[in-house]
RNA sequence: CGGGGCGUAGCGCAGCCUGGUAGCGCACUUGGUUCGGGACCAAGGGGUCGCCGGUUCAAAUCCGGCCGCCCCGACCA
């Protein structure tokens, strides 16, 4: 196609908004446009490119047996109501009212569609399994979008759904969808981890997400280098080092004047912060609680709510209130409050709060002075030992660019989404719920593979393949040769951007690269003298010279050598 | 929702403190020169200074309210 009939509105500068690279780079490119805060048009080349995406997870979700399907956008609020999500979701759901004054809401995802569909349209255990999917626009009023394209309001998503008869059914159908996952991502060209997920409000028995690692990502995993432990750190477990522990053998009151964190209390004390004990007090549903943490740790507040239920952090003065000290000197000895301790805290000895101020205790051994319940309350570090194998244990930033949930019954259930087995018995469709961000995809693909020039997109879902430039379309040769070229390509059904704009070559060079599609190729005063043209990989920035002759017949040896990646 | 920042031409910014003529670079239009890494010369077009109100002879500038966008945090199916 000719660009100068094409919307490819690039930017020599960089947007003011734009902080992620993928955000500054689609930006920059022409793929996107910001309507508004989470909401974004795609031109055509950023089309172009999630229609490739979309080809490719078409391709293998109908592979193993999926369904395309399209199903509705605006919902009515009583198959929400029946699930319970209505009342469970709070703002995030984009609600509204239809002129008959009756609550809708947009969909932020379709399981109690599906659910109702099956429950319309499933009779018999004949007809399972099911996999249905659908690509189609979700809506969720984020709190804070963000970085682009990848934490948006409205967002393409591809959701399958699989209808099982029981728990082994859905254990197939979700391992079909955990290859076919890792094939789209694998042919999308990302860098990316299968890790174990807190299947959250979904409900259900397991999952797992594909984590694209990028310092633009939001979310975090733990794994583990010898034994391929992999979590993200919502749920992921590790073991701290122990320290080498002094052998203070008794209780000891020691002054720490004006010493209430952690730093300033081992560097006064000169001791190991691993040392060191903190008490944090939080809010339950049942009143004040005191967690128990290594002072080198970090509460983990997802592992603390699936305990004891929604907290949060204690003020100043109810501190103050339910224990009579001073944030700082607070600690686990002689208080009339309930304690949950991390389990690292089963072994040692530690300097902890004395509940008075300007004091603090040393020789505090929790397994003998603390009647406290233990769990697992910290956040994974960096360095710290596997649970599974002892390895050492590496955090990373990721973007979740797909989710496999196994639903269970939750939906089914709520919904009368039944079927009848060999015996005539009536139960329940066993579900699974499986999605993938396209959108995501092509911002990680960004973050994973660029440079200061601009995107080096793989192959498999560039907007083009070939990049062809006429370095001056005023002059007569170069333009009726470049033109020649285009022709011969076209005919030749390679996929090619033509640049056939009246711009000076520096201006075209520098969009070339900014654009990132895999090779360039350049006629210019070269092609008119020697008849060479210019072939320019944009990954490696390497030339090749090729007679114009040849230039067809090894563009399509080039393209097939790289077909699929 | 808490904290911070920003809103002036299509884009990037200055002007605001200290009130009085709205400015720069890029982009755009026309003419000319130039043509392998974001050219040059000349002449142009384009802005209710986010919105509403207040103070003042006079507001982009000072004051109040609101809206929008970005960043950090909280939240996140």
């Amino acid at each position: 196609m000719r660009w100068s009939s094409l919307l490819i509105p690039t930017l020599r500068e960089d947007p003011a908004e734009a902080e992620a690279v993928s955000h500054r780079l689609m930006i920059r490119s022409g793929l996107v446009r910001q309507l508004a805060a989470g909401i974004y048009c795609y031109l055509p080349l950023g089309h172009r490119i999630l229609d490739k995406i979309n080809t490719i997870i078409r391709e293998e979700m109908n592979r193993i047996g999926g369904q395309e399907i399209t199903l509705p956008a605006i919902h009515p609020a009583e198959l929400w109501q029946q699930t319970g999500r209505w009342a469970e979701i709070g703002e995030e759901m984009f609600r509204l009212k239809d002129r008959g004054r009756r609550d809708m809401c947009l969909g932020m995802t379709h399981e109690e569609i599906i659910a109702w569909l099956a429950a319309k349209e499933i009779r018999s255990y004949r007809e399972l399994p099911q996999i249905w999917y659908q690509i189609q626009v979700k809506f969720r009023d984020e709190a804070r979008p963000k970085s682009g394209v990848l934490r948006t309001r409205e967002f393409l998503m591809k959701d399958s759904y699989s209808l099982d008869v029981d728990e082994e059914g859905l254990r197939q159908s979700y391992a079909l969808h955990k290859e076919a996952y890792g094939r789209i991502f694998e042919r999308c060209g990302l860098t990316f981890y299968v890790v174990e997920s807190d299947p959250g409000m979904m409900g259900g028995a397991g999952s797992h997400e594909f984590m694209a690692p990028s310092p633009a990502g939001e979310d975090e995993v733990a794994l583990c280098g010898s034994c391929g432990y992999a979590a993200n750190i919502e749920l992921a477990a590790s073991r701290p080092a122990l320290p080498t522990f002094p052998s203070w053998s008794s209780l000891e009151e020691i002054p720490t004047p004006g010493a209430r964190t952690i730093e300033e209390v081992s560097t006064f004390l000169q001791i190991d912060p691993r040392l060191t004990l903190k008490t944090l007090m939080v809010m339950t549903g049942d009143g004040p609680l005191l967690c128990l943490l290594r002072g080198d740790q970090q509460l983990h507040e997802r592992k603390v709510q699936h305990l004891v239920g929604p907290f949060r952090p204690a003020h100043r003065d109810e501190v103050k209130e339910f224990t009579g000290v001073e944030v700082g000197f607070l600690g686990p000895l002689n208080l009339e409050l309930p304690l949950l301790a991390d389990e690292a805290l089963a072994e040692g000895v530690y300097v902890a709060g004395a509940n008075r101020e300007g004091t603090h205790l040393r020789g505090v051994v929790p397994g003998k002075h603390v009647r406290a319940r233990y769990a697992d309350i910290h956040r994974v570090q960096a360095g710290e030992a596997c649970v599974k194998c002892g390895g050492l244990v590496t955090v990373e930033p990721v973007i979740e660019v797909g989710n496999i949930f196994q639903l269970g019954t939750r939906y089914s259930t709520a919904l009368k989404a039944v079927y009848l087995d060999e015996r005539g018995q009536e139960r329940p469709i066993v579900m699974g719920s499986y999605g993938i961000g396209p959108a995501r995809i092509a911002a990680a693909a960004i973050e994973q593979s660029h440079d200061r020039d601009g995107a080096i997109w793989p192959s498999s879902i560039a907007p083009f393949q070939i990049h062809l430039v006429t370095v001056n379309v005023k002059d007569a040769a170069m333009r009726s040769l470049g033109e020649e070229l285009y022709r011969s390509l076209a005919a030749a059904h390679v996929e090619m951007l033509y640049d056939d704009r009246d711009e000076r070559p520096g201006v075209k060079f520098k969009d070339a690269d900014l654009l990132g599609i895999p090779y360039r190729v350049t006629v210019g005063s070269r092609a008119i003298k020697d008849g060479q043209v210019e072939i320019r990989n944009r990954r490696t920035k390497a030339d090749s010279m090729v007679p114009v002759a040849d230039t067809v017949p090894h563009i399509q040896a080039l393209l097939s050598r790289t077909d699929g990646k």
